[in-house]
RNA sequence: GCACGGGUAGCUCAAUUGGAUAGAGCGUCGGCCUCCGAAGCCGAAGGUUGUGGGUUCGACCCCCGCCCCGUGCACCA
C-alpha cells in the first residue's frame, strides 16, 4: 500500500537523475526495525555501485528530487546510504480508514491490462490407487497458489492432470477379470483395486506368463477393445468418487480434470512433428529427443557427464514397443493448454524428482514451437521429497504409506479431543465443526509453512501439532479479534464517516504497520510460488495482535482509543480471515 | 562421475532485490488469569550460519575449493 506510493516517488526521483534507467529494482520495504522509521530503501547503495558514484552523495541527490511530504517526514539518509521513511501522524490512520470502508484490504487488485492467465497443474493422483500423504503437498500448495493469484485479480485455470493411463492398467485389467471380489469392490472400491493390483504385480514378477497376459490386456485397451475400455472407465469413475471426497474435505476445486488419457489422440502427431523437424530421432528402436548443441553443456538437459565425458541424456517420446510415455504426454498437454487458454504462465506443482524431466520437456517444446514458448513462462514449482521419521525416503511401495483420508481423520480426532476439553459448553455438532476446521487447518498449515524445497519429514505429532506456529494460533487470534468487535455491539459511526482514528501505543502502531504489508506478502507468494511467505506474515500478524490485545484494553478504553482499537480488531480479523482463506484454511467464528 | 536441492540454537524450521544487533516454534528454566477468551502473554538460557578462501562500506545469501545428506541421470509416471 503506502510502500508502493513511496516506491513510485523514489523511482521517479531516480529517473529524474538518470533518465532512461530501469527502476524495477528500486524498492521500498517495511523498515527492518521500527527505530529506522516505517519504511526503508536499500536500493540506492546498489545503484551507486553500479554507477560508480558515492552512495551518500547519490542518496542526497535523489532525496532532493523526491517529494513525499504528503506522507512522510523529511527522508533520512543513514549509514552508507539507507533511506529511512518516517510516516507523518495520520498517514497510517488514513489507510486504515480507507480499509474500514472497504476501499481495499491492504492489497491492490491487478490492473486489467496487467492481469495474467495462469494455468496451475497440481494434485495429479493416480487412478485405482489411494491418495496418500505424498499427494497432500502438491494439492495444498497448488490450491493455495491458485487462491492467491485469483485474489490478486489474475485469471487462474486449475487443472488436475490425473494419472488415468499407462502400463499399470494392464495389470489392473487382468486382476479385474480374474480375481475381483465384487462385494469388496462395493464396500471399498479403491482398497479392492489396490489389492488386485498388488496381487497381479507379484504374479508378474514370479510368472512370465502372467506378465504376458497383463501386457496383452494393455494392448487390447490401447487398441480400443470395448470390454476393456468399459472396465477402465469404471475404474476411473470409482477413483473420481474417492478424489472428490478428499477434495471436498480439503476445500479444493478444479476447473478441469483432464487426465493423461485425454491427450492420447495427439501423441502420434507430436512424435511425427518432432521427427519431421529433426528435434527427435530414432535410437535403439525408440524415438528420443537429443541435444541440439545450442546450450552450454552444463545447462543442457539432454547432456550428462559420465566419467569426465559429456554423453547423450535423451528424453524418450516413443518406446521401442511403440507406446508413448510421460514426456510425450506432457508435450501434448503443453501444446493443448497454449492453444486452448493462451496462458502467460503455466505452473507445475510436482515433487523435485521431476526437475530434469520438466527441463527436458520445456526445452524440447521451445525447439518445437519457439514463438509460443517465448510467450509463456513455464514454472516448475517443485517441492522436496517426503521422508520417514528415520530420515530415509518415504517409499510408497513399502506398504506402510499413510493414507490421506486416515491423516485427515486423525487430525480431526486430535482436534476434537482438545475442543472437548476447552469448550465443554458447545453442543456436539458445534464441537465437531470446530474440530474439523482446526484439524484440517493444522494439516494444511504444517504443509505450507516450510520452504517448499526442503525435504519433508513426516511425523504425526508435527503434522497435527496444535500449539506454537500453527494454524490454530492464527485461527485463535482471528476469533478473539472477531469476538471483541461482536461484543462491541453497535459499530462506531466514525468508521464510515470520517477521520476519527488515532494510533498511539507502540503495539497499536506495530499492528497497524503490519496490516499494511498484507499485499506485499501476497505478491511475493504469487511471484515465487511460496505460500510459506504468507504463513509467516499471518503468524507475525496474529502475534502482533496478541501483544496488542494483551496490553491495550479495547471495549473499556476511552475515546478515541476505543474506536481506534476496535478498528484494529476488525481489520486484523478481516486480514487474518482473508489470509487463511488463501491458504485454504477456514476460520471458525468461535473456537 | 555430472546436475539440482539442503547443511542455521538440543530438535523442527525462518530470515522480504546483498542491508543495520541472524529470528520463531517445540523442548528446558522462571514469572502472569479479581481485568474484553491463558488454544494466550512476558522473561531467561541456547549460534564461529558444515568448512577453507575470495568479492565489498556490508555476506546465511554472490564467486572458487573441500566435507556430509537427499534426489535425478534410456524405454515407470
Amino acid at each position: 500500500m503506502l510502500h508502493l506510493a513511496l516506491e513510485s516517488r523514489l523511482q521517479a526521483a531516480v529517473t529524474a537523475l538518470y533518465p532512461g534507467i530501469v527502476v524495477d529494482s528500486i524498492r521500498v520495504r517495511p523498515a527492518s526495525d521500527s527505530k529506522f522509521g516505517d519504511y526503508q530503501s536499500n536500493a540506492l547503495m546498489a545503484l551507486a555501485r553500479e554507477r560508480k558514484v558515492n552512495p551518500r552523495q547519490l542518496a542526497t541527490d535523489v532525496v532532493a528530487r523526491m517529494d513525499v511530504t504528503d506522507w512522510c517526514e523529511p527522508v533520512e539518509i543513514a549509514g552508507p546510504g539507507f533511506l529511512n521513511f518516517r510516516l507523518r501522524p495520520g498517514a497510517l490512520e488514513s489507510v486504515l480508514q480507507a480499509a474500514l470502508v472497504g476501499e481495499h484490504l491492504f492489497f491492490s487488485v491487478t490492473a486489467p491490462e496487467l492481469r495474467r492467465t495462469v494455468v496451475i497443474d497440481y494434485s495429479s493422483p493416480n487412478v485405482a490407487k489411494p491418495m496418500h500423504v505424498g499427494h497432500i503437498r502438491s494439492t495444498i500448495l497448488g490450491e493455495s497458489l491458485s487462491r492467491v493469484l485469483r485474489l490478486l485479480g489474475h485469471r487462474v485455470i486449475s487443472d488436475n492432470h490425473i494419472g488415468d493411463w499407462g502400463t499399470q492398467f494392464g495389470m489392473l485389467l487382468l486382476g479385474w477379470k480374474t480375481m475381483l471380489d465384487a462385494a469388496a469392490l462395493d464396500a471399498d472400491p479403491i482398497g479392492e483395486l489396490e489389492r488386485i493390483y498388488k496381487r497381479v504385480n507379484i504374479g508378474c514378477k514370479e510368472q512370465p506368463e502372467t506378465l504376458e497376459r497383463a501386457r496383452a490386456e494393455l494392448v487390447k485397451l490401447q487398441a480400443g477393445d470395448e470390454e476393456n475400455l468399459k472396465i477402465w472407465r469404471e475404474m476411473i469413475r470409482l477413483s473420481q468418487v474417492q478424489f472428490d471426497t478428499i477434495y471436498g474435505r480439503l476445500g479444493v476445486r478444479f476447473d478441469h480434470t483432464l487426465g493423461e488419457s485425454f491427450y492420447n489422440p495427439w501423441l502420434p502427431e507430436v512424435v511425427s512433428r518432432l521427427l519431421e523437424l529433426g528435434i527427435a530421432r530414432e535410437s535403439e528402436g525408440a524415438v528420443a529427443v537429443f541435444s541440439d548443441g545450442t546450450l552450454p553443456q552444463k545447462e543442457d538437459p539432454f547432456l550428462i557427464s559420465r566419467d569426465g565425458e559429456w554423453v547423450a541424456n535423451p528424453a524418450l517420446i516413443r518406446k521401442s514397443d511403440g507406446a508413448f510415455n510421460y514426456a510425450t504426454t506432457d508435450l501434448a498437454t503443453l501444446d493443448y493448454r497454449l492453444r486452448t487458454w493462451s496462458p502467460s504462465e503455466i505452473i507445475y506443482v510436482t515433487d523435485g524428482r521431476q526437475q530434469l524431466h520438466f527441463r527436458q520437456v520445456f526445452q524440447a517444446f521451445h525447439r518445437w514451437q519457439p514463438q509460443a514458448a517465448t510467450a509463456v513462462r513455464l514454472t516448475h514449482a517443485w517441492f522436496g521429497s517426503i521422508l520417514g521419521e528415520d530420515g530415509k525416503p518415504f517409499k510408497t511401495r513399502s506398504g506402510d504409506t499413510v493414507k490421506l483420508a486416515d491423516l485427515l481423520d486423525e487430525a480431526e480426532e486430535r482436534a476434537l479431543r482438545v475442543v472437548l476439553e476447552k469448550r465443554p459448553d458447545l453442543d456436539s455438532v458445534a464441537q465437531r465443526e470446530v474440530a474439523r476446521k482446526i484439524g484440517l487447518g493444522a494439516v494444511k498449515y504444517q504443509d505450507l509453512l516450510p520452504n517448499r524445497q526442503s525435504d519433508y519429514v513426516f511425523s504425526w505429532d508435527k503434522m497435527l501439532a496444535l500449539t506454537g506456529n500453527t494454524a490454530v494460533y492464527v485461527q485463535y487470534q482471528c476469533t478473539r479479534a472477531g469476538k471483541v468487535v461482536r461484543d462491541a455491539g453497535v459499530l462506531p459511526a466514525a468508521w464510515t464517516s470520517g477521520p476519527a482514528l488515532c494510533l498511539q501505543e507502540p503495539s497499536e502502531l506495530a499492528l497497524a504497520r503490519h496490516l499494511l504489508s498484507f499485499g506485499l506478502s501476497l505478491e511475493a507468494v504469487g511471484d515465487e510460488c511460496r505460500p510459506n511467505l504468507l504463513c509467516n506474515y499471518l503468524y507475525e500478524l496474529a502475534s502482533l495482535y496478541s501483544r496488542f490485545y494483551d496490553s491495550c484494553p479495547v471495549l473499556k478504553a476511552a475515546e478515541p482509543a476505543r474506536t481506534t482499537r476496535l478498528a484494529l480488531c476488525e481489520l486484523t480479523a478481516r486480514v487474518l480471515r482473508q489470509g487463511l482463506d488463501c491458504l485454504g484454511i477456514e476460520a471458525p467464528e468461535s473456537m
